[in-house]
DNA sequence: GCATGTTTGTTAATAATTACACAAAAAATA
DNA sequence: TATTTTTTGTGTAATTATTAACAAACATGC
């Protein structure tokens, strides 16, 4: 019964239709075809029947898609529907702009601990949630069954601690170090390497000064 | 004399090149061909040789590549070899954590000032930069000939700033908010959408799950 | 209820990306 | 110095991704 696997270029384009389709529902929009959401996106009407296709029919011939059915299919998708419990290992300000960020709650991921090594954070708050020290996270993460864990810590800490997390059963890291990690194919792991984007960017000022 | 486009692909590849170099090179690795460098970052030695020859031939036959050469050659590449200047657009938890980021001193941004509208963070300290009011922003970025801004401020907030950065020639933003933004072309954009990299990351959790 | 227009789902064509393969060049070795 | 080994640069093949095209399905209006 293996199903075709879909390409992660299709998935990545997936949280921007998402975001797209919850502004229509938000103005009321009803129903949209390609032709539209592909003005409004600047992406091509086909890419995008295309894309949906992935997952079996969404819309229908002379209609359209119906916006709010549309959200809610890939919602689901996503894994959005459900809730997914995430702790957050760094509490230093990024640790903390992302705890706070409450969009994310909104979206179904549940704010469950933060940790750090620094004793002068222990007992603060983020949100409603206390810092603990780093060693009992192992514990917390059994005990809690988080699901994803953040990473937000200095490059050479998020190896070691990639394979702690690996341990206790985590199974998602959402990796923010500049690093790559090494963990079991069973665990998923997302990174957010900011200086890459930034180098990325400072590539397409020198292109287009070059190019003038 | 239109030199090739080269492929966005190639260049978001290029800073894990410029990190994987660099640490070699801080190991004291003088050397390395192609198939070993394939071997630890985990892609075909045929993409990093092509990926080389974009911008003409750094290695030699027989012998491979330079780490130091390749080192620097790729940080011209990617301008990091220059400085640029940068501003921070929201001084709240992301933001800090952005500015506070000593690496990005390191590869030559500039950290020179921070704004937001809270008159309670006014004259605050991010390292040794005044947070100030940003009223005053349009005018600190035309005087100081800023290149860089970085939007950590809330979507709705995000689209009119974009606007007021594209009036006093602002080179590039990078944008943390999440929307995207509509600026003229030679304005660079490089957007940082944390949420859909979360999506992403929570698809991958439910494929696997199902998969099993 | 029929004709007309719209829009999807899907197949085909094109474009882009990645991997393969090997000659040419240099290094290492004998 | 001659020979063997290594390894790049690069042309070509294979794969993947994107765009175009169109028949089938449905909606709309008369």
């Amino acid at each position: 019964m293996a199903e075709k696997e879909i390409s992660q270029a299709v998935i990545a384009r997936l949280p921007r239709y998402f975001r797209y389709l919850g502004d229509l529902k938000e103005k009321g929009v009803e129903r949209i075809s390609s032709q539209e959401l592909s003005s409004i996106m600047k992406v091509t009407a086909s890419q995008i029947r295309q894309d949906f296709n992935n997952f079996g029919g969404f819309g229908q011939q002379g209609y359209g898609y119906n916006v709010s059915y549309l959200y809610e299919e890939i919602s689901k998708i996503l894994g959005i529907d459900k809730q997914h419990s995430l702790v957050i290992i760094g509490a230093g300000h990024l640790g903390k702009a992302i705890a706070g960020y409450t969009n994310f709650t909104r979206r179904g991921f549940v704010f469950k601990g933060a940790f750090d090594c620094n004793p002068d954070l222990y007992g603060t708050r983020i949100r409603d949630v206390e810092v603990r020290p780093i060693e009992e996270m192992e514990s917390f993460v059994k005990d809690n069954k988080i699901e994803i864990a953040v990473l937000t810590i200095p490059k050479d800490q998020a190896v070691p601690m990639a394979h702690k997390l690996a341990d206790c059963g985590i199974k998602a890291i959402w990796n923010f170090a500049h690093v790559d990690l090494e963990v079991p194919d069973k665990i998923q792991v997302e990174n957010v390497h900011l200086s890459d984007s930034l180098m990325k960017l400072s590539y397409n000022i020198n292109r287009y000064e070059n190019n003038i």
